[in-house]
RNA sequence: GCGAGUGUAGCUCAAUGGUAGAGCAUCACCUUGCCAAGGUGAAUGUUGUGAGUUCGAGUCUCAUCACUCGCUCCA
């Protein structure tokens, strides 16, 4: 990331040349909700597209999959996120603190407990407490002045708090299947995308013949009401995962992880050229029960490290809780090992709104270039240095001079089918070459008059600025080896 | 959700309660033959939205929406 960049200059070339932008504009924008543009598509299309290659499409033990937003509403029980994304909340409305209400009740002493107990009709158990909150809040019960009635202290000032009604905060988005907005109608949409992997982990095994080890990918989106969405698309209501779930025996369940941390890391690396300064990992402290490992991968945004990627020892958790649920076994007969057990998975997830953030951030640059202009020999430019495999326009072609449209229209037609390309005779070259480096073209062709006689192309290297003449009959090969290496 | 701040053309910003402007960008034409050159012209706004006060509101008041920062939250 260039020291330069800040999200606000993000946020502003973003919404300039039609990347991204606010969802419903024209209405005042919606909050947590962003849309993809023109170059900001074709780009996000192509991370997509290059994680798909590298995960599924490059291997022989990865499968890919496509399933629906909305599921069943029993697969959001089973994996835990209906009870766990819904949080009792309150304010402290004099010193302006939020609590999760279990956290601060775990701070109070016995005697204030206890005076809350009594008020809710429960026992002082934690857990027990919380529940009793949740009903009463769903039967619509009053309960708004009990925490002020009992005198609940705010550990952060230690006086009793000027509390706001506890409310309940959930994160899964609901909807209702069928005309019926009732109860036994409600259905989520999915919150993350890899539970519908696991649903589908036994059709998928018998459909295929993989043999365990193997893993199955999905990209898509996903949706958390977020209560505070923030800078720009990194934490979003509406986003968009690319997951894979592998299943392998208990036993070699570390080295998978391990395995898989390494690739993962090498994606970043290797494939999308981040700089090993801007990336880090950071192993979870705090581990679930059923995991044996589990590890962030982080970015260094202008805002801070912020998570792109999770790489999780699962367990057997989502299965069993799966066959718990749905009363099915969700068995895996090893015949190698004459064994028969529930497949321990490892899981890589990534936000892929959040890599596109990052990718952004870490292409931004300013530097300066010669210039024309009278009184100054050179000028500050705006280049975006992306990766080439993910360049929104990978190859702009220019002709010098509006005269040349004839032959250079031809040639664009020529690369059009390989490669993301663009044409434009607008204005001057100096001019065009500076709209393609804010973009983050990495290559331009301009096509001038010694093209008509020579069959030559002057290619013009974005982060040099460097210029070479090639031949028009080699252009397609030529550029499929820059773009590649 | 709380607190503070911000909201004027596509972008960056001006405008004492009294005729809404500039630069850049965009488009057309001329010019130009390799790094935002120059010229001529054009288009662009219910001043985020809705109320209120006032003879008169971009400016003052209230509400609302969005964004920024802090708190909070974060599978």
């Amino acid at each position: 990331m260039s020291s330069q960049v800040t999200l606000e200059k993000i946020t502003n070339l973003c919404k300039r040349r039609g990347l991204i932008f606010q969802s419903s504009e024209l209405y005042g924008g919606f909050n947590g909700f962003w849309d993809y543009g023109p170059y900001g598509t074709a780009m996000r299309r192509a991370v997509e597209a290059t994680w798909w290659d590298y995960m599924v499409e490059q291997r022989e033990n990865v499968v890919g999959q496509d399933s629906t937003i909305i599921c069943h509403p029993q697969v959001w029980k089973a994996s835990g996120h209906v009870d766990q994304f819904a949080d009792i909340m309150v304010d402290n409305k004099d010193s302006k603190k939020r609590y999760r209400i279990d956290n601060l009740l775990e701070q109070q002493s016995e005697e204030v407990l206890a005076k809350v107990a009594e008020l809710m009709g429960s026992e002082t158990d934690i857990g027990k407490l919380e529940a009793a909150f949740e009903t009463k809040l769903q039967e619509g019960e009053n309960i708004d002045s009990v925490l002020l009635d009992a005198k609940v202290i705010d550990p952060s000032t230690d006086k009793v708090g000027d509390w706001t009604p506890p409310r309940q905060f959930n994160l899964m988005m609901q909807t209702y299947v069928g005309p019926v907005f009732s109860e036994e109608n409600k259905a989520y949409l999915r919150a993350e995308t890899c539970q519908p992997i696991f649903v589908n982990f036994q059709t998928i095994c018998n459909s295929t013949r993989q043999k365990l080890p193997f893993g199955i990918a999905q990209t898509g989106k996903a949706f958390r009401n977020e209560i505070n969405p923030r800078n720009f698309t990194f934490r979003s209501r509406e986003f968009n995962q690319m997951e894979m779930e592998f299943f392998c025996h208990s036993d070699d369940s570390m080295d998978w992880y391990n395995f898989w941390r390494d690739q993962r890391l090498a994606f970043y690396s290797d494939v999308l050229k981040f700089k090993p300064e801007s990336m880090r990992t950071h192993d979870h402290d705090k581990l679930a029960h059923y995991a044996k490992a589990a590890m962030d991968i982080e970015f260094e945004f202008p805002f801070g490290w912020g998570e792109l990627e999770g790489i999780h020892h699962r367990g057997t958790w989502d299965l069993s809780q799966h066959a718990e649920f749905s009363g099915q076994k969700q068995e895996y007969f090893d015949q190698a090992r004459n064994e028969k057990y529930i497949p321990t998975v490892v899981e890589t997830s990534v936000g892929l709104d959040r890599l596109m953030l990052a990718l952004l951030c870490e292409a931004y640059d300013e530097d300066e270039a010669e210039t024309a202009k009278d009184g100054k020999e050179v000028e500050g430019r705006v280049v975006m240095r992306f990766p080439a495999i993910i360049a929104p326009v990978q190859v702009a072609i220019l002709p010098l001079s509006k005269k040349l449209a004839e032959g250079a229209r031809e040639l664009h037609a020529k690369l059009k089918p390989f490669f993301r390309s663009e044409y434009d005779e607008a204005q001057s070259i100096g001019k065009r070459y500076r709209r393609q480096d804010e973009i983050g073209t990495p290559f331009c062709l301009t096509f001038d008059f010694d093209s008509l006689e020579d069959n030559c192309v002057t290619v013009r290297e974005r982060d040099s600025m460097s210029q070479e003449r090639v031949a028009i009959d080699k252009l397609a090969n030529y550029l499929m080896d820059k773009i590649r290496g």
